[in-house]
DNA sequence: GCCCAGGTGAAGC
DNA sequence: GCTTCACATGGG
């Protein structure tokens, strides 16, 4: 089709409908994409990609020929109908307020060992201050893409092995702390085959939820993370401090709530999409925070 | 200085 | 069982 190929890579113009490219690069499910000039550049599996979008299509230019773009339709989830997906939300006000402040919000589904790790980086820290560590995790572990004549260089995320073969001390010296050993010691069960991510995806959304939860600093709030990001169960619903305060603020008059009851209550009115709401109602509490 | 950040695990009642 | 606390680090 419209794809073109040279020494200089390929691009490639995808037909896109509502899709919010920025705000769901920033919306703190990934954390690689940086903005250069109204495109966005990142690094999905190991190759080197630039994105921009117009109102109809999303134009892509990598550093290398492609002859199947799977892995970018894959990632972005070009084929999923948005629209499909909102009608599901409940039609109250605390959505529809969500909705008009996220416009063309969508899921990725990214790769569960960067998912994983990225999210065992993420607790108690700013999405800002994840990115840092992150990104210096890559520069130093990972090994470099092939980059267009141009850009900056640019590192794929270090894998289970690469950095089960550091040790803590060089892993905090990217500003991790105390997140140190428990990247660690999943990079080794991992690494290991003791722990097989592959087969998290076969499994059951519960037993999937229980198997990820035998790692080391992986809890319930990132398994979730990591089954909605990662395996695409759209039920899993990520309870962090913003989406406590949505559903304590909007939905429960400010009162105290167990996180059991929070749970019950997303499983329940929030529908089949409820992950999809859950990253609504994230992005909308940041978002409003940062304008008052 | 203070409080908080896409939490988890362990110790204390 | 439930509640409290330590854990590094940096932003606002």
């Amino acid at each position: 089709m419209n794809t073109v190929s040279n020494c200089n890579g390929a691009t490639r113009n995808f037909p896109i409908q509502s899709y919010g490219l920025a705000v769901t690069l920033t919306s703190g499910q990934t954390f690689r994409w940086l903005t250069d000039g109204g495109a966005w550049i990142g690094v999905i599996g190991n190759r080197w990609v630039r994105l921009s979008s117009g109102d109809q299509f999303l134009a892509v230019q990598t550093a290398d020929a492609v002859s199947d773009w799977n892995w970018l339709t894959d990632y972005l989830q070009l084929n999923v109908d948005l629209q499909q997906v909102l009608e599901t939300f409940p039609d109250d006000e605390p959505m529809r307020s969500a909705v008009a402040a996220c416009r063309g919000l969508r899921l990725l589904r990214q790769d569960p060992w960067e998912c994983l790790a990225s999210f065992i980086l993420s607790s108690t820290k700013q999405i800002i201050q994840i990115r840092q560590i992150i990104a210096l995790l890559c520069e130093r572990f990972g090994e470099p893409v092939a980059v267009p004549p141009g850009p900056r260089p640019a590192w794929a995320f270090p894998t289970a092995s690469r950095l089960a073969g550091v040790n803590e001390a060089a892993l905090r010296s990217c500003h991790m702390g105390f997140r140190a050993p428990y990247l660690l010691a999943t990079a080794c069960e991992i690494a290991s085959g003791r722990f097989d991510l592959a087969a998290v995806a076969r499994l059951p959304v519960t037993s999937a939820r229980a198997e990820l939860m035998n790692l080391p600093g992986v809890g319930r709030k990132i398994a979730d993370c990591v089954l909605l990001f990662a395996y695409g169960f759209q039920e899993a619903f990520p309870v962090d401090v913003w989406v406590m305060k949505a559903l304590r603020h909007l939905y429960f008059a400010r009162k105290r709530v167990h996180p059991r009851r929070l749970h019950e209550f997303a499983a329940t009115h929030f529908g089949p999409n409820a992950g999809y709401a859950q990253q609504y109602l994230f992005h909308y509490m940041r978002t409003k925070a940062k304008q008052t």
